[in-house]
DNA sequence: CTGAAAGCGCTTACAG
DNA sequence: CTGAAAGCGCTTACAG
């Protein structure tokens, strides 16, 4: 903002010979304005080169033409995770068809995500809010939903279901059919790396695990459950400690293709032959998984859709009041040589 | 923004027994404010739960407290490019540190850039721009310039040096070096994979490249250097092109890991040993050249300084008018498997 | 150190 | 279909 002498309504109402409430009122479109003076009108802003202040318009008429995203705090997801990226990319993609502008939050190590969210309600910088993703106990998805302040959620709410919008994948199912699909080709000892306990999407995973074990007559061990951090690390140390078990397991499920391609060097340097010892499916269809040296069978979770359509519902909800609105995207299971090989 | 009954500067100055130019004199920090009168101020504000209205502050004292980001359009870039999650990631990062908010331009089909660019100007939306490449000609460039709005560009400026502020790498060392390197490990026709056309990197990577060939007393090979776009395909394509030279390069610069990553399939599939037959190196040292087959000798450009710093050149613009800031990040090249091994 | 007043550039009932 | 007036919630010379 730099104090240009902006041309201002008034300036176009003097030289079109109308009041500033036409001009505004041509602005916005306004039904009952007659055709030639919105004509009249129109060329003057064209000729001086005007347009609308947007703190202006924001000020008086209470909308900001801005929806805020709050980021995950932890800047390593950011980093690591495909999912963000895309969804971001698909976020900015329905903002701008939908004509709203995307304000990022500022990620601070010391404020919450709950700050951060209340800091762009009560500055009134936002119409509404995105959240990226969903915890058990998200102190976000309360305080949103008791303020009653637009907002849509990627991923599953944790409680609220009937009043919070959300975009989501069935993950339950995704889960419940990769495990079933490992038992069909016939392994026995499936483990997985589930990913954060405390995110809503570890949970369903999970559920949709442990539930194809039971119907495949499979004992759920626990000691083949992981969960922890995403980060490379993990990838490699969950993957030594898989290699140290006895029996080992024959199939692993990773929800990242990252962590995934890291546990697979460790598989691999260990003379670990996959799939053949060891079938290996994950969750994201990055990249990663079609340039893997032993390309991985990987579910499809469609994150641009999730982010793009996660601004549908939140335009829905600021204009229309729409709530408790759930959507899901399909996810697909690609297949690939990870687990196409025939078991030992 | 929601109809909320909002609590504001007057009601905190009738409860506190001040004006509201007291009120909003404490806000600001204003010095001369008695200590006594601060701190009743401050509980009465606490008390209220009062929080300012960042449009209003706005609309009053001409600033916004945001920052404008301009993503590239072609959003392929954003997705398969790992420069600019990274780079985005140290923006947002900066500006935090710097108390500023991130506006993200919404890449319509339609509109260029530029419009984008002074559609944020005009509505009076950000403080200033943060142009995330540069292009050759780049018409954001000549107009934030001429108009003198505070804008900081990452890359290296295509003109008026002088004027604007800019955060880049090396890139010509970058390519000299890298170029250097391969030609002292005894390789003697080295290829080059070098990005798109026009944009400025693009050109300063050529012309380090052509140095290094010349003072290695290498002859400059017109054929042996590609430009194009940087999807999946295009890694492919010029991977099939290369190999059917003759003879072919032993050596091969690629300006991009993904490309490079890709290429270096088809080599393999064609029986090329790497690096014995082709040395393979390139930019960015994305997780991919770490975890491929062949790990990647690779360029570390520091993409998240790249954003950081661009934030706080901006910052300096804005609050300083400085101008014609140049800030160079340091490059790393990460030396691999991939150029390790011995030539023929 | 503090207050009264004007103003930032729009929008929106209200009235005609 | 259009205008006059008030107001959105702050800030900032100006004056004291």
């Amino acid at each position: 903002m730099i104090k240009t002498n902006q041309t201002t309504v008034k300036d176009v109402a003097l030289k079109a010979k109308v009041s500033p409430s036409t001009v505004s009122r041509v602005i916005s479109n306004h039904p009952k304005i007659s055709e030639e003076t919105r004509k009249r009108v129109l060329k003057v802003m064209d000729d001086l080169g005007y347009y609308p202040n947007a703190i202006a318009r924001s000020l008086a008429s209470k909308k900001t033409g801005t929806l805020g995203v709050i980021l995950p705090n932890r800047s390593e997801d950011l980093l690591l995770n495909p999912f963000f990226p895309e969804a971001l990319r698909g976020i900015i993609k329905g903002a701008a068809s939908a004509s709203y502008d995307v304000l990022l939050s500022s990620s601070t190590e010391g404020k919450s995500e709950l700050e951060i969210v209340k800091t762009f309600i009560r500055s009134s910088k936002v119409d509404g809010i995105i959240l990226m993703s969903s915890k058990v106990n998200d102190e976000c998805q309360e305080y949103l939903s008791s303020i009653e302040f637009p907002f849509s959620l990627i991923g599953s709410p944790y409680d609220h279901k009937e009043k919070v919008n959300h975009v989501d994948n069935d993950n339950y199912m995704a889960a419940y059919e990769l495990t079933t699909y490992l038992s069909m080709i016939g392994r026995k000892r499936i483990a997985l790396i589930a990913g954060e306990v405390g995110q809503m999407v570890t949970m369903k995973r999970i559920e949709g695990y442990k539930k194809a074990l039971q119907e495949s007559n499979l004992p759920f061990d626990e000691t083949l459950l992981y969960t922890g951090k995403f980060d490379e690390e993990t990838g490699y140390t969950y993957g030594v400690d898989i290699l140290n078990l006895t029996p080992m397991p024959d199939a692993l499920i990773i929800t990242d293709d990252l962590i995934a391609f890291g546990a697979t060097k460790v598989f691999k340097t260990a003379g670990i032959s996959i799939p053949k010892d060891l079938a290996i499916a994950s969750f994201n269809n990055s990249i990663l998984s079609r340039y893997s040296d032993i390309p991985l069978t990987s579910v499809d979770i469609n994150s641009f859709d999730l982010g793009y359509y996660s601004v549908d519902l939140l335009a829905k909800a600021i204009n229309e009041g729409v709530k408790g609105r759930k959507l899901i995207i399909p996810y697909e299971i690609v297949k690939r040589q990870s687990t196409e090989g025939e078991a030992k």
